[in-house]
DNA sequence: CCCCAGGCGTCCA
DNA sequence: TGGACGCATGGG
């Protein structure tokens, strides 16, 4: 893939417009994975009530999930959506990680084993997969999601037809294989997208990315709470 | 009423 | 291989 676009000096532009992220701070690699699972398709602040929920009923753990039963981890976890697929998942995630010994010996798997395992859970995509990979396991595994996927498309990065594995490759293929990077490149891209590339404008509106223009920090919503 | 959210699995051509 | 669709709560 051509390169036209430098990522370095597009990250660096944009750590130095709007600081850390601070996505998922001092969370254990526990609470990261329920939440990388919930998060799908979904709000973070509807995770985090779901979150608050498993947390309230001391079921925010593998082996708290594992043993609880379906019907009330779908009432705890309804506020995150999709509550009768993601109880399964969640579960099934939970006794998986347990069969495997644990967080602990999963670790020792090396990256491409740790990605293939969880991708043949069900319910774990590239996405979430790479996530887990990224904030739980701090493996350099760049996330691509569907704000990367449009801000990459829009400013023509990537090609119109690329998919996430020609994304991540792209990102990958630029940047220093560094986790604390592809951390905080993602959480600053969703942010952007966020405010700039919403899904129904045809260009981006005052995008940051389109010149490198740093503009006026009041423009971004502030990043409270976690992640 | 509409569209969107830090996706994924299934079905079908 | 890729597009369409269902899944579900909550907010703008």
């Amino acid at each position: 893939m051509t390169e036209n676009c430098d990522l370095t000096e597009v990250y660096k532009s944009l750590l130095a417009a709007f600081g850390p992220q601070n996505w998922w701070p001092a969370k254990g690699p526990e609470e990261m994975i329920i939440g990388a699972l919930l998060t799908q398709n979904t709000t973070w602040e509807n995770v985090e009530k779901a979150l608050i929920n498993l947390r309230l009923d001391h079921r925010l753990s593998f082996s708290a999930i594992s043993t609880t039963p379906l019907s009330a981890l779908q009432k705890l976890i309804k506020p995150s959506g999709y509550f009768r697929q993601k109880s399964e998942r969640l579960k099934a995630l939970a006794d998986a990680i347990i069969e495997a010994g644990g967080l602990n010996q999963l670790k020792e798997k090396t990256t491409p084993d740790l990605r293939t395992w969880f991708l043949a859970l069900k319910g774990v995509g590239p996405e979430t997969a790479d996530s887990i990979l990224l904030y739980a396991f701090k493996r350099p595994s760049f996330v691509i999601d569907a704000y990367t996927l449009r801000i990459g498309k829009r400013h023509q990065w990537l090609p119109a037809t690329a998919n996430y594995d020609k994304a991540q490759s792209y990102f990958t293929n630029q940047l220093q294989a560094d986790p604390a990077i592809f951390n905080e490149f993602h959480a600053l891209l969703v942010q952007i997208g966020k405010n700039f590339c919403r899904p129904q404008n045809p260009v981006c509106k005052n995008c940051p990315l389109l010149n490198y223009l740093v503009p006026d920090q009041n423009q971004f919503q502030s990043h409270k709470g976690s992640p």
